[in-house]
DNA sequence: AATCTATTCAACAAATTTATTGAATAGATT
DNA sequence: AATCTATTCAATAAATTTGTTGAATAGATT
């Protein structure tokens, strides 16, 4: 093989790879499964879209080997096949925050119209874990945080929170999370919480990150 | 706007500059200007692509604002935007790298079969400067050393390479390197170098890999 | 073995991406 | 001001991607 065949070669494949990313709905796919492992059912309702469509996306990153499968009983879960796969959905999604204008200002004003509510990174999320005195909130789905959530992090889905609002601590402040920094149930949580008298932030980003970091995670086993 | 308009929206832009880069040509030409800034004749010469065609997927990266534009004289230069696009490239490269057997196999199958040689990763680097025994060699095109390089790199490009041989030492071992893991120029000098009685390896990746950890660099001025 | 059901497949039209060609343009240089 | 030249544009055909529909399938469950 000369020279020029070979880069064909491996620049073609890593497009294929690329291009099995480079679709809004397969995106979103991608950020879901970063949070545990789902049957088609479930993703197509997540990502609004027809079942058999979704099951296309999936078929495509697949083939791409994004995504690997894992059968019980009569459903397929599909999950992310490593680490890198998130780290490079990661990448992308700093690069657009960071260089197209349009996403930082949806994301703002979405915030600030809905909200306009505090946020902590991760690295200040730390911070306030080492001194003490901050309540961890998970309010993603159940089955989401028994995959893997913040150590010492109490779960409480966001469709659940104004029933067990009393649960929680009035004096220490709350942290809440969810998937990353797209997803709105932490924002929700928030503003609810700051509503009725907590003093509260949300994370900026989500469980991935975190996890990513090798920062301190506990599994639900059942 | 509501949650799922929202949700549209950032995707479909995160998906935007995902296409932007799910190209082999458009893929190569990011790779190339990691190494510095090049006019549009030098890309499509170095990418083996017609210049109208080479210069219809720079605007496509420059809509991205993946990519900007410098005018000296009568050429416009292209430069990446900012250090976020070669981390995107990165993490696609080596999710590609590690999930897609094909170009693992590729990649091995050439250099064995082209070359068989030696080769040391950047922590590998970092320890041999420490110990003192070794030499860099920067064998990439002198005006891609002039832009950035190793601090203490010889600059030898390979095509100068078998007149300057006598230039470098006999005992100490020899690390070339050049843009990137699938850049040939460091496997064919350390082939030669080899063949000429020289103790040589390549590193692994490329002068972008190392300057993105904020390893040692010089700038040649001028 | 028959049935059930979550998922995939197949086929199609619409939309998008790609390479090629030759002409147009912007902005230096003379 | 005229010329030169690196780059971009415009137009086209071919190839690929996308969503939709309804039928097919594989593998549990009964």
């Amino acid at each position: 093989m000369n020279k020029r065949a070979f880069k064909n070669k491996v620049y073609t494949e890593l497009a294929r790879i690329t291009k099995s990313m480079a679709n809004p709905h397969r995106l979103e796919i991608i950020e879901l499964l970063a949070q545990g492992e789902f049957p088609v059912e479930q993703i197509a309702e997540q990502i609004h879209l027809p079942i058999a469509n979704a099951s296309q996306h999936l078929q495509v990153l697949k083939l791409a080997q994004l995504v690997e499968i894992n059968r019980k009983g009569n459903f397929i879960f599909y999950r992310l096949a490593n680490d890198n796969v998130f780290k490079t959905w990661k990448a992308l999604r700093e690069l657009g925050v960071e260089r197209i204008d349009t996403i930082e200002k949806v994301v703002k004003e979405f915030r600030k119209s809905n909200f306009d509510l505090k946020s902590v990174t991760i690295d200040e999320l730390v911070e306030k874990i080492k001194s003490g005195k901050v309540t961890i909130l998970d309010v993603r789905p159940e089955s989401e945080y028994n995959h893997g959530h913040i150590t010492n992090a109490i779960s409480m889905p966001f469709k659940d929170l104004s029933k067990r609002l009393k649960e929680l601590p009035k004096r220490k402040e709350i942290i809440a999370y969810c998937r990353g920094p797209f997803c709105v149930y932490a924002d929700e949580a928030v503003a609810l919480l700051t509503k009725s008298g907590y003093k509260a932030a949300r994370l900026e980003e989500g469980f991935p990150d975190w996890q990513i970091q090798n920062l301190p995670v506990e599994v639900t086993l059942n």
